[in-house]
DNA sequence: AAGTGGTCTAGACCACTAT
DNA sequence: TAGTGGTCTAGACCACTTT
């Protein structure tokens, strides 16, 4: 049988041969050529097949392995995964790109003020009761509609600077555009639903008991201390996350 | 300067030479070895120090950039890159999970009945309005707490025998565990809120007007015909999405 | 025993960035 | 020009599965 032109590695093109490769098996698959559960040539076949190295062919698999579209088996060979709901992942990037727009987007701060931990802030902050901390409550808008609302607390310590810093209005910005203060390594994020309360309803120029997200976090420093507690509040109609799964070509 | 013997590779270890090199160089990055925007050892200067290839060096880089930890710009360095919240990302396997504990999550087949489709089927479906499909409800339990509502319309199509199979309450099960019907290639994904309707509270053991998560798919053919199109709702009380950011160790 | 995927080597060449 | 990351080769050896 004749190989089908198209389907050939340019050795001239500014497209890595690995990732031309990617893409024709990708397409191959996508068309159906090879369906859920069939088995992909062998690796020794596509270097013949191709004309590129076998570390060329294992890097292209482990491409496809890692983007979910075939499972390799070591000693049965590569197979074509079928669809698989639980691989979905929603990116916040949706979130992002609030940020990205630095015309459109204004970040409004409504309160900061140091106040003594409660009982549930101390839990989250891993501190004491009574222990001083800062309360920042902020408004993200789009052009003339307000999409998030903010409030955090933060652990109050002289010796660390970051309070005024994270104050800043533009703070928030870095967080989603990577600018972060390094003084933060990671933060642990919850997604979950809620209605909206009168005050939260009234800042967001929406209505009472409405659907929203609620986005809760707790970022820590290089030691793994909590640092910030908080969470931003979006009415449902503001905010949507969508994504693909299976063979997206 | 002399090195940290911990800091080695061990070659008679069953873990990959690459694996140990990418968990020592994320450590070193997690205890701060490493700042956000300090630049790594050059990659020849890994191959000394680990003893290890070029190649295995270079692996390695890939997949600390792919994990989001650092950042490789050519002809320049590698970087450890910021905390940034918009690579966040939950995923669907907190609902897959529902499904893996086939003992204690049943699915029960509320209704199963041939209609015509609605102005909204039909444009979500494309195709005729007044055109067969097939409605089917469900209800998914685990243990005596309902925690999924699912509502699906399908495209009914004699010549594809689809229908018997998709109304099998053992096909949700294999669509989230990767048992899927191979005659679907892609599925797309949209997650919001809305509050329970009376029906929905009813059916769900909640109360009205409760938060709630609604996952909308459509899932297409392998001719890119949509096939399915439905969404699943449940209780904000009843699941939950998390995740981590920045460097997790 | 034969075939499969998985790891790894020791280089080569290229494109890009800094000086 | 020197140093960096990026791609690629042509093999080697191993672990595993199937026959």
């Amino acid at each position: 049988m004749k190989e089908n032109p198209s389907a050939a590695i340019d050795r001239r093109s500014y497209e890595p041969a690995y990732a031309q490769l990617v893409n024709i098996l990708r397409r191959q698959i996508a068309t159906g050529v090879f369906r859920p559960g069939d088995r992909l040539p062998s690796e020794s076949q596509l270097c013949q097949r191709y004309q590129v190295s076998p570390m060329t062919v294992r890097r292209v698999i482990n491409i496809l392995v890692e983007q979910g579209v075939v499972i390799a088996e070591q000693g049965r060979g590569t197979f074509v995964k079928p669809l698989e709901l639980g691989t979905a992942a929603f990116h916040l990037d949706d979130l992002q790109r609030l940020f990205r727009d630095e015309a459109y987007t204004t970040v409004k701060l409504l309160e900061a003020r140091i106040t003594s931990a409660s009982e549930r802030t101390a839990r989250k902050l891993d501190i004491e009761v009574g222990q001083r901390t800062v309360f920042i409550r902020r408004l993200i808008s789009q052009g003339e509609t307000p999409v998030l609302y903010h409030r955090e607390h933060l652990v109050y310590d002289p010796t660390r600077p970051i309070i005024e810093a994270e104050m800043e209005v533009t703070a928030l910005r870095g967080l989603f555009n990577g600018g972060a203060k390094s003084t933060i390594k990671r933060g642990d994020l919850t997604i979950d639903v809620t209605v909206l309360t009168k005050e939260e309803a009234q800042l967001l120029q929406s209505t009472i008991a409405v659907a929203a997200f609620r986005v809760e976090h707790i970022f820590y420093d290089f030691d793994d201390r909590p640092v910030s507690w908080g969470w931003f509040i979006s009415p449902g109609d503001r905010l949507r996350f969508t994504t693909t799964v299976g063979i997206r070509d």
